[in-house]
DNA sequence: TTGCTTTACGAAAACGTGGTAGTGTTGAAA
DNA sequence: TTTCAACACTACCACGTTTTCGTAAAGCAA
């Protein structure tokens, strides 16, 4: 068991100075083409790799981005994820990831573990706990020190910031356009509590929608879940009483839960309830029936968001302490997705 | 915009010196109270944190851990890595997350990239490619290094280290026998090409059950399925022939399209046709009807992992240089869920 | 020989921290 | 008065790099 060489022990062993070493192994002009060859064979004999950390502190660049998601289990953070580590791989990032489980102290905390030097920007998006209590000082502190941020989806209007989001709004509105179009008069909409800043302009799109065709808006038929285990009973209620012949979900697991519910009870999907799901995932791919979605590509976002970052980051270099605030908010196309949920 | 704060300027702002800032910090008896108590104000004030890269390079100890992984938008592997995240953070380590993509070349690159100090030890399962070619030379080198090493589910008997891993020939024996009890006689099994470990031994598995209960051996009814689109041709060929009556798959995807493919021919699950899919994952719960599954848990695979890693890390510190090797292979238990595709 | 430029390398600082060893002052005991 | 300990603090080193500056030796012209 050999520990990694360093340039001193290089050193050391050729009886040459630790600056020779560096520079040789850099291919200066400086140093004489003999000492150079010979410094650079025992390197690669050694298989000498700088050490990571003492460039970060000699750069103050740790070429490494952190994220804070709420979840990780998850298939649109999964894939969100994924589009980061592609483009920070692409530029020589690494990622480091925090889950916050949702709850506001474990996002305060990994990020104040990370805002110590052991990552040049954040991508993250809000925790449920962090958007109901509305503290965002973490992060304004984290902004303050001159460490970017990115956010996305689950993002505040009350942090300046880059952003990367869908227009959720509009997602929903077209998804219930389409509901509306086939025919559907009674549409409910299944959404989460209140304060997750995309359920509450889910909600603003479903309800311009029903508006704009001069549907009545009916607050019946809005169905708070906090929990997926209780949608079952609410859905098989609303259900029972023939409530609503299509039903627009925020997200694919209450889509889901809701066609399992319809099945039991005899009725047909999509004959007798047409569902639409927010968040194209797996399980709308996979289910019986397949599930119409509202695309929403995490992939995307990441990408965006990843681009964002470096881009932010790499400026700063430059511009050194000069940073200009022109945040840009960044909103990826959403489409729908018809499968075999909705007629 | 205020850059984090050092010990440095702190000293020079107090008019002191740097040690006496660092020991005022830590409650040292050396510093006299008044200017313990003024310096812990300032610092406070200004929100001083020591720099985690400066200790870092300090301790060389970098408190965060390197996982390699096939790909991240995956059930099974994204709760590991929960699992392995939650220890993680217990413990005062952040995780950095790298993908291989199942590519033997970028697994090298990425373990390259953070074995330069970067982390302090790597929990990794192997992507298809290096099981493929069977070289392992990276793993071998960081090993050597003396950097502790974890691996799990795909693993590989080339390699001397910690395993955490799921006894996979049991657990397919579990459930091939489960379907032979209910009566099923021609059992097929739907798995990915051989080099892939965990395909090799779940097949081993399924043979011993058949052969132990005097059930013949028919490589007919070994599908091997390298891309889950070819699936659904070979599958329907053989459902068109009843070449058999219950398959085991040796994951849910493969599952779930059997099923739908069953249903398009108007076969029956679990009726005409017993459906298992090894690891139990969202798809299973809510595909209809839900599947039985060997389940097979990533978080305590994560959590068993990342016990490990942290333990030989922090073995190290102490013994210095004089790791003892014994290294041990852990196996989670798995157990048979059943569902609704089986009777 | 003197003075100047090149060549080829070394010393040292810096990044931020923390521990060990050292230093100077004060007060009290011998 | 001398000596010694306690006190309160500073100096210095190490971690591994990169980089700026310095300089000795050699070469060359005058």
């Amino acid at each position: 068991m050999k520990r990694k060489i360093t340039l001193k022990q290089i050193a050391k062993e050729l009886d040459v100075s630790i600056s020779t070493v560096s520079k040789s192994l850099r291919n200066s002009l400086e140093i004489g083409e003999e000492t150079r060859l010979k410094v650079q064979a025992f390197a690669k004999f050694y298989n000498y790799k700088p050490n990571n950390i003492a460039l970060s502190l000699k750069n103050r660049k740790t070429k490494s981005i952190g994220i804070i998601i709420p979840e990780i289990v998850h298939y649109f953070f999964s894939t969100v994820i994924n589009g980061i580590e592609q483009v920070a791989n692409e530029h020589g990032y690494s990622v480091v990831i925090c889950v916050s489980d949702d709850s506001f102290d474990k996002e305060v905390l990994n990020m104040e573990m990370l805002a110590n030097g052991s990552i040049d920007g954040f991508i993250m998006s809000l925790s449920k706990e962090t958007q109901f209590k509305g503290d965002f000082h973490h992060i304004t502190e984290v902004i303050n020190q001159g460490m970017p941020v990115v956010m996305f989806d689950r993002v505040t209007n009350d942090i300046l910031c880059d952003k990367v989001i869908i227009d959720d709004k509009a997602a929903a509105y077209e998804a219930v356009q389409s509901l509306i179009d086939s025919g559907r008069k009674k549409i409910a909409l299944v959404t989460t509590v209140d304060y997750v800043s995309v359920g509450k302009l889910r909600t603003d799109g479903y309800e311009k929608a029903l508006l704009d065709n001069g549907l009545p808006f009916n607050e019946d038929l809005i169905i708070k879940i906090e929990d997926v285990n209780t949608c079952e009973i609410t859905i098989s209620q609303l259900l029972h009483d023939r409530a609503f012949d299509a039903v627009f979900a925020v997200n694919e697991l209450f889509a889901v839960t809701i066609i399992k519910t319809a099945n039991k009870m005899g009725l047909k999907v999509p004959e007798d309830l047409a569902v639409i799901a927010f968040t194209d995932g797996i399980i709308s791919k996979y289910s019986t029936p397949t599930i119409t979605t509202v695309s929403q590509s995490g992939e995307k976002m990441g990408n965006k968001a990843a681009k964002m970052l470096i881009e932010r980051i790499e400026a700063e270099e430059d511009d050194d302490e000069e940073h200009n605030e022109n945040y840009i908010t960044e909103v990826i196309e959403t489409h729908l997705i018809k499968r075999e949920s909705t007629d």
